[in-house]
DNA sequence: GATGAATGAGGTTTCATTCAT
DNA sequence: TATGAATGAAACCTCATTCAT
């Protein structure tokens, strides 16, 4: 889809996404995103009517839920290792598709914390409780041993998060979703092994 | 170089750091660096000859390398849980005394990768090494099944730095050192339990 | 043009007289003009082809002229010194009825002279002689010394005026007109005693 | 006096009372003050952090007391009629002196009430005493009939008040101080017959 | 007659950096 | 070594005004 066939505000919203990912809030200027956008910079303002209302913007149609949620019914019915690694191979996804919103927040959350940090409190508590429910279940029918729930689905996500992060931003590869295959499997296998009965 | 000029020099690293840490790279400005170090913005540029330089060396002055590969030796002595419980105190204390440089990494990192990233790549392909050498010592030992050991180390360190990321930065709570230690613990029983023998 | 047509252009100027006594000219955008009369901003400039030209007709519509003409004729039966009264009372009376005029006017007299001075001359020069045909006619009954009509006139009106500029615009105080009485009449007796025989 | 000559600080107020008296505050943009001082728009901003200050520091620094207060004693010697001429004269003589400051303060009053008005309150505050005591000295030595100083010093500034206003800023005559002669004597004629004994 | 959407020009203010002392 | 004073460039944002409908 080019920025021709979207509305005004949809391109500069778009172009914003593109450049705070890129250069941060600060470094990229009103201007350039217009630019960008193929609009004057007045109308960027009339869109939004300050550069923080466009952050904010940004974040709010970029945000996304990884419907951890609504696989948690059909991952119910899967064996214990095959149901981690989908949940696991969902979260990733997201993660994939939301690269440079990730990026925006990972680098303005010290310095919109009430935007970034409110936002994502939200998201992850629910995050964390999706996860701890199927832990929960999969307690209740004996499969798993006993240990705190919620923890545990921190700990799984914690190390499928951090990868994600050395290897995009630290390491800059430019891995697709495959190449994370190998690793999400040996995570799953040692989580595994560490959680069943 | 007298002492003098030193204590100058420091007297703006730290308040740069201090800066950097609050607002962002490009949102504190060198004259808000000087004056909190409370000398002439010039004199700033007489020590960093740009704003740039005053990050690397900010980056550089700051750096911190867990000092597991000391601690390893007397961790080989220990129980194996006792040793990752160890290990991974000895990572979070380091996460603690320097949470104002990590806040500048993951703001900056993607706006001055050359700085950030190639800084964060050495230290932290060492730190899984160092970390993999001692699973591949306890495999010899025969006392840990067959794993990637690399990958085991990232996803125990992963666990613990997401963990830790969430709390500080996202749900920003004020937590001591000794607050962690129940998750640790957690997290520290499932991954003994997922790769012992 | 329709009833309709002149109910939004007369909204229009209420919005700008009522913003730029508040604001100045220049103060008050075209924007917010529009906005306070209800109006999509290019409606105001439908109706006024410029922002000037909507000074224009703001200061043309609420113009006026104290009716001191008007009321020569009654005046002159009464005695001197109500005489004074009463027409110092409806000067009063005509600038407490166009305070907001007077502001705009003594604000963009500068910024604006053709518009404001040429107006303001035009109507000063006849209230001036209105005035002074009134002393004229007393000094013809011989109730009044030989002085220089006009000027006497610009003296009483002087004292009125300075002193409701100094009341309003720089004590601003909420005088009723009511409050002026006092002053008034001691200007009066000694404006009266200044200029009898 | 060059602009070369003075201060930068000077330059600046110099060029801001100039533009400032013939814009408007609005109308003078920071950017011109800046050109016409021959400073770097910045350095203006060095000296005044706002606008705003730049404006108070220009009311400041050419704010002005009329010294009734200085030559009262040498008044009190002098024949009534005499003495107010002196008076008048030395009033209109401040006035002359500050016609640009004026100006601002008439165009700014209403935008800028806690700026301007409050100065003036002060300054016309005094200005009103020190004529009062002059009358009530003058009562005091039975040359005078009882009427309420204050307000009767009033109507004397009054009338020559506005009477600059009028011919200064409304039939924008080129007069010199010289060309006021005759109507102060007028005013001041009137006034003597309308007070004394 | 009325408008939603757009704009070129210009507003105040801040930036990192330099010059002369 | 340290600095007070200065700056060109660019930041965010608003202005009066116009176009197409």
């Amino acid at each position: 889809m080019t920025l021709q066939s979207l509305s005004t505000k949809d391109k500069i919203l778009e172009s914003a996404i593109k450049l705070f990912s890129q250069k941060g809030y600060l470094g990229a200027s009103t201007r350039q995103i217009a630019k960008e956008a193929g609009v004057a910079e007045i109308t960027l303002f009339r869109h939004f009517s300050t550069k923080e209302k466009l952050l904010e913007e940004v974040l709010n149609k970029y945000s996304f839920l990884p419907h951890l949620r609504t696989i948690l019914p059909e991952v119910l019915n899967l064996e214990y290792e095959d149901a981690l690694f989908l949940i696991v191979k969902n979260f990733l996804n997201s993660l994939f598709l939301r690269k440079d919103l990730i990026k925006i927040m990972k680098a303005e959350i010290f310095t919109h914390p009430d935007k970034v940090a409110k936002h994502l409190q939200v998201f992850i508590d629910e995050l964390y409780d999706t996860i701890a429910l199927y832990f929960q279940e999969m307690q209740t029918r004996g499969i798993l041993r006993d240990f705190d729930t919620r923890l545990a689905g921190r700990a799984l996500l914690g190390m499928v998060f951090t990868y994600f992060e050395v290897e995009e931003y630290i390491f800059q590869k430019q891995n697709t979703i495959e190449d994370y295959e190998e690793a999400i499997k040996e995570f799953v296998k040692i989580f595994v092994k560490g959680t069943v009965k």
